[in-house]
DNA sequence: CATCCGTGCTTCGAATTCGAAGCACATGGC
DNA sequence: GCCATGTGCTTCGAATTCGAAGCACGGATG
């Protein structure tokens, strides 16, 4: 286990600073959402995945995808939300073992309900001090870092591929 | 309650990426340090703001003004780090509601050992993309963006301006 | 069609989270 | 000194989290 070099003063900046904004971004957020709605921030993150899609229904997996949650943990969030009327849930025609989640009307009118609020919160604690050349350096930024990371495995392991791209990491 | 308008894409993806981003790398650094060191992200967290501080001690609510965490569960935490002996909790003789938190020698070096690893982590996932101009670039905007987000009040601290009233407080 | 493995989702238990309420000490006004 | 109010921390209960294990279906193989 060798040890690493420190790092340099701006990066330990840029990476302070990067997890103190996304925790306190999300903090703030979680607050509105649950006072305008009463839902956590992965409640809406759940509905507006789902919302997003052309179809307005996802398979379980391809919402826990797209956010950063585990498997066990989206499935107890839809079925809260299924309780509360604001997503369905049926078997997939296709495959019997898929679970297609929709937005009842229920849902879709919070979604939008709280949308407003949620973007404001965004605009005035995130975005209200930065240019918009600051705002699309951030997201070029950022969006490689993204790109990067969900492309770097793991540590160690190199994440079950469908077949066709070896990586060489084994 | 105003409609917003819609965020642009340009901030919808600076928005999205950051918040993933921020996920994505506390995962990996929770699991690193977890694997290395047995430390929740968290807990990891708390022994570096006692080990920067120059006395290697700090007072719980210090600790917790540093992180984004509420209180409670800082007692929650600080109790498991002492019951593993990676700190001890002292009165404060100043003041005798204040506990004083400082690293056992097993926290320091537990800390030293983990670092390297840690370090590691944020270097592959988060700076390996990065050129040194990004770096510095992120680390200003969203050093802004934090120095913004703390200073600005949460919501209601800033209430109703109707007219009339004291707006004395901006 | 019988079998085996991979995939999709759920269940389970243990750990962790939070806010509200509570306790103990500190500080200021009288 | 004595009370009111504020500050620092803990306790409490309820909700949420995760990974591991389990269940059920799908597709490939023979």
């Amino acid at each position: 286990m060798p040890d690493a070099a420190p790092l340099e003063p701006e990066q330990l900046t840029a990476y302070f600073a990067l997890m103190e904004v996304g925790s306190l971004l999300q903090h703030a957020v979680d607050q509105q959402l649950r006072e305008e709605g009463g839902l956590s921030y992965i409640q809406f993150q759940i509905l507006a995945v789902i919302g997003e899609s052309t179809e307005g229904r996802q398979r379980m997996t391809d919402v826990a995808d797209r956010l950063v949650h585990s498997r066990s943990g989206l499935t107890y969030q839809v079925a809260q939300l299924a309780e509360a009327g604001l997503v369905a849930k049926a078997p997939s025609p296709d495959d019997e073992r898929s679970v297609i989640v929709s937005l009842t009307e229920q849902g879709r009118a919070l979604l939008g309900r709280v949308m407003s609020g949620h973007i404001q919160v965004v605009q005035r604690l995130l975005l209200a001090p930065l240019s918009s050349e600051d705002v699309a350096q951030l997201g070029d930024v950022l969006g490689r870092v993204r790109q990067h990371m969900r492309a770097v495995p793991p540590r160690s392991a190199a994440p079950r591929r469908k077949r066709g791209g070896p990586t060489g990491r084994e």
